[in-house]
DNA sequence: CGCGGGTTTGAGCCTACTCAACAGATGTGG
DNA sequence: CCACATCTGTTGAGTAGGCTCAAACCCGCG
């Protein structure tokens, strides 16, 4: 069982059958991998075409960064997640991905990719439902941003964060580390790091959760997901609208 | 010069090269529209498979909504876009599309979609760099909602409608149609209508803006570009990439 | 031991919200 | 073609949620 040992291959194949040739194909794609330190680039700028990296181990984020100097952490990607892909139109990289935590990332470059599309045309319609996931989570995220309060806008962040740790492993429990300081998380959630810290107090004071750096533990998580009307869309992909692989 | 008449082909051919059977392939997609008045479901939700829509004309709007009622404009739809790109994943819709003006648009069900897409490789490359170009802009919304003032956002904003305003017309000028009411405006921003309604007549009243319903006009572009650092994702799609269409 | 990154707490303030009322426009049914 | 309802825009007055500024504190680390 060699391809366990790959979040990415996991994450596939928890979503769709795999034919043999397709396996070995997505296989080949995380065969050479690099390590990156906490805060560097995950996309090696002196390789200009290598414009996609699928992360083999850590955390990595996305900024936006506005003429002020504040920046906003749009994306988080963890093991088995693709970087870039959503930046694929564009010339030059929109935002810039840095590591969150050490770790190391596997370097595509997306003349490859498209080859490989073009050879194995189920590829594209796996990759662009991975992208849909992402998408409507930030839609979701941009929502309860601009209409819940701090406080169910930090509900709502954890227990997203609880759902895609739950991916990485078979025995999810409602105990998962979290690489984020609370400055971070702010960035996250449009906060200052400060009221973030008021906020954390308060759900720990209060019995709602349990905090011991770096993992966190969520009490009464059907509550919470009530509360803030949370939806796990990472749960439930549906490919079954993909044609089937040929031969 | 039929295919001028689609904003769909337009669009496309703006960014890539098409062989004449791609075009054939992508007029054929648009062949059948249905019109659908103001406030109605862009997607028919009795036929279940039809979840992508092109536009062929008028304005629409996906909405998310939460448990107290409020809801937030998570995208916003004009004629060539596709609806549903970002939904591909999921077996039931997770934010719902209604018109935001009259309309016409052609409906695709995502097996024809698929199977084009088994046969024509390069049209999966071209609707992944559209959704790349969706996804770019919105997370620089979610940005701008996160860190601007409410007056840079709606600077912000009024830029970007700009933007899309331009694709559509060969003869772009700093006069544009804006079919929202300023609850709608709010809905896109996170702030309330009256609010907006402040901001509009600040800007109206300080020359930044002329309004004439539904006309707007931006005074000082560029001042405003740099302002607000605006950046417009819409302009340059990059195609570069991808590999050649087959023969 | 000093330093830097992160966390914690206090005090005061401002931006954007709420509530309320009205004017204009638009539409709709009789 | 009018009467009425609804939606949209406008303005005022008061409020509060999350911000700013400031200062400690904790901990790991060189």
């Amino acid at each position: 069982m060699k391809s366990l040992t790959s979040a990415f291959m996991l994450r596939l194949e928890r979503h769709a059958e795999l034919t043999t040739t397709e396996r070995e194909i997505f296989e080949r794609l995380e065969k050479d991998s690099v390590s990156r330190k906490k805060r560097s680039p995950v996309l090696d700028p002196s390789r200009a075409d290598a414009r996609i990296a699928i992360m083999k181990s850590g955390w990595a984020v996305s900024r936006a960064t506005s003429v002020s100097g504040q920046s906003t952490i749009t994306q988080i990607f963890m093991p088995g997640d693709i970087v870039g892909l959503a930046d694929l139109g564009f010339s030059l990289p929109p935002h810039d991905v840095q590591m969150q935590t050490d770790g190391a990332v596997c370097l595509i470059d997306r003349r490859t990719l498209s080859q490989l599309g073009h050879d194995h045309p189920r590829l594209w319609s796996l990759l662009l439902s991975m992208a849909s996931l992402e998408e409507v989570a930030l839609r979701d995220r941009l929502h309860t941003i601009t209409r819940l309060s701090a406080e169910d806008r930090l509900i709502h962040f954890i227990l997203s964060m609880k759902s895609r740790a739950a991916q990485l492993t078979d025995q999810p429990s409602d105990r998962f580390p979290l690489h984020m300081s609370q400055k971070d998380i702010g960035d996250a959630l449009g906060l200052t790091d400060i009221y973030v810290n008021r906020l954390m107090r308060k759900l720990s004071s209060t019995g709602q959760i349990d905090v011991a750096r770096p993992y966190i533990r969520i009490i009464d998580r059907d509550g919470w997901t009530k509360r803030v009307g949370y939806k796990d869309r990472y749960a439930n992909l549906d490919t079954s609208w993909i044609a089937s692989a040929a031969s």
